[in-house]
DNA sequence: GGGGCGAATGTAAACGTTTTCATAAAGAAA
DNA sequence: TTTCTTTATGAAAACGTTTACATTCGCCCC
């Protein structure tokens, strides 16, 4: 392996002077710099990356703790954390937990000491839990958390408004037997859209609902459009707590030759890029995905600058209906209709 | 900051037991071991990655360069190494790029130094490459490269073969008039897609076809589409060499009101898992995307633990056609043809 | 009871880099 | 010239960990 001692002895100076040309910075004679890079260009000299970050404190890596790698949601938030890292010259370490709060605790410290700031996002992630097995040593942003806990910093998606919202706008298109499918019961954000969608029918006079249980995958959604199909009672709208779900409760629809939107609508929530491409194209809730992982990042920079400062409370980012057709929307052929301004800080 | 040593006075021995009770390893009394534990547990004691790696000279990390994040089929290629490298313990950095050969060199550079291995997958990215910007300081394994060279490891996808078999489907089903519309132009593994279309067809008399151009994004696919139903001679057959690409041309399709496969029947490449959700579901060519990831990452393992073993050449995954309803295949309701074994390396 | 042996623990030297501090050289002010 | 300042470079000390080697201790065997 070439070391910055093979460059020092090779460019005749000190390895003081390899460090301080490479790095840019400080005081370095034109000629000796362009002597040193040449050498280190000739003998491929690279850093080892552990030397350095041992002496600086610094590993220029941030880590993203996901809950799952599963289907599009996760690779725009991956997306929009990876622009956002590349932008600011950071490394991206991704981990995913499929298992439960132990595991989880065990992927939070392999974590530790190797990055300098972490993304959270899951199930069994709250504040309490950061405390315990983070205990301050880096810095972290959570990602959609069940717990606002002032404490703590974190980036949410309005999953309640946006599902208000949404569940307003099926209502709107005159349906009134509504189902919804949720998502997994541990997660914070199906929660919260099935709770935006229970308040939002429960405010209503002269509307029946359903809930179905999911867990955010097309199979749940495929299942559930089934069970829906062969019960006595259908409905005339269903909104799935996530795209993927609606996508295969389409797609049952679609096997039993039901219409959608003509014999029952159909939502769905995050629209995912291909929602656009479905037939019908999904009416769905926006959730910049990316940008919930850009937001996210910027925030976790800021703490990372300054670990000291007040934490600074929570981030909600907006939600947006989506009309496409396939929520039988006479009135209008495509729109959107904003939760509320995004970013929004609330300290 | 909690380093080895304050667990060491807290438990009153020496760095070295705390060391070597803490990586499992020799010699410790059982009782000295959980006091060790205990206090590293109470302090919260974290083993700073980088002084670890510096002196075994392992960051127990792989890296994964890819040329970009977006859409199913990296989320699943992700996922595939995400796991591989979990179940071995490693950790697992991401970096894509988006440029031309000289972002990637950079990128590749900045990965040197901070990772135990690399997997690539690029456009810009070969043999020459490799050795010109790697210069063997890490062992890497090409996923899906463009040369099939002897002295670099790779893995790839049978795209000959499976775009072959496809085309061989879709002229079994009766279709003559063939469009294809294909990936980027620098992309490796689009020229082969393409290259299987164009050979098979040359092959069989009483055929035409007709190439579009896309770039592996929905909306090429759409655009694609848009154009094939303005042009005056309509196929009855489009083959897209992937499957978003084959989804934003259904959904021109669908939007035009022509009907699949009725009036026109439609392929795709790569079977990703919104694929067989969609109206009608689509006939495709099963890749087994993280299963890519999977064996490449095992591949780089070899390399990683045994580095001056003869290269191993190239390891080819199957392909498989699956057929369901867009190819309007009449004779099978559901089927697979494979095109060889999987996986076959080749010395 | 002494010699040898193995197990448990301690000591200290690496690992490759940055950075502080010291030094030398070169110019500016006198 | 002398002295002071500035600038470029070098020497060496950190950074936190593992590990080769040294040491101590207790035990068994003769």
């Amino acid at each position: 392996m070439v070391t910055i001692k093979d460059v020092a002895r090779e460019a005749k100076v000190s390895v003081a002077t390899v460090s301080r040309a490479l790095n840019g910075s400080s005081n370095v004679t034109p000629p000796t710099r362009v002597r040193i890079e040449r050498t280190a260009a000739r003998l491929r000299y690279v850093p080892l990356g552990a030397a350095r970050s041992l002496v600086t404190r610094r590993t220029q890596a941030v880590g993203a703790l996901l809950p799952d790698l599963y289907g599009e949601f996760f690779s725009e938030l991956i997306r929009g954390i990876d622009l956002a890292a590349r932008a600011r010259g950071l490394h991206l370490l991704v981990s995913s937990t499929h298992g439960d709060a132990d595991e989880t605790a065990a992927a939070l410290h392999a974590l530790q000491g190797r990055v300098d700031g972490l993304l959270i996002m899951s199930p069994h992630v709250d504040g309490g839990f950061l405390r315990k097995h983070l205990a301050g040593s880096v810095p972290a942003v959570l990602m959609d958390a069940a717990l606002h806990d002032r404490r703590c910093a974190s980036v949410s998606i309005d999953n309640y408004g946006g599902a208000r919202a949404m569940t307003g706008h099926l209502l709107a298109c005159g349906h009134r037997k509504l189902a919804f499918i949720q998502g997994p019961e541990p997660n914070h954000d199906a929660r919260e859209r099935r709770r935006g969608f229970e308040e939002t029918v429960a405010a209503t006079r002269g509307t029946t609902s359903r809930l179905l249980q999911g867990d955010y995958s097309e199979e749940s959604g495929h299942r559930a459009g089934r069970a829906l199909l062969s019960g006595k009672d259908r409905p005339d709208a269903v909104f799935a707590a996530n795209d993927m779900m609606a996508i295969g409760c389409l797609s049952a629809f679609n096997e039993a030759g039901v219409r959608v939107p003509e014999e029952i609508a159909l939502a769905g929530f995050d629209d995912i890029p291909i929602a656009r491409y479905m037939h019908p194209p999904l009416t769905t809730v926006r959730v910049q995905i990316s940008e919930l992982g850009h937001v996210a990042l910027e925030r976790l920079m800021i703490r990372m600058q300054a670990p000291d400062t007040p934490e600074p409370g929570v981030t909600t980012l907006a939600c947006e209906v989506v009309v496409r057709a396939s929520c039988g929307s006479g009135t209008e052929a495509s729109g959107s209709v904003k939760t509320r301004q995004a970013p929004h800080t609330n300290n």
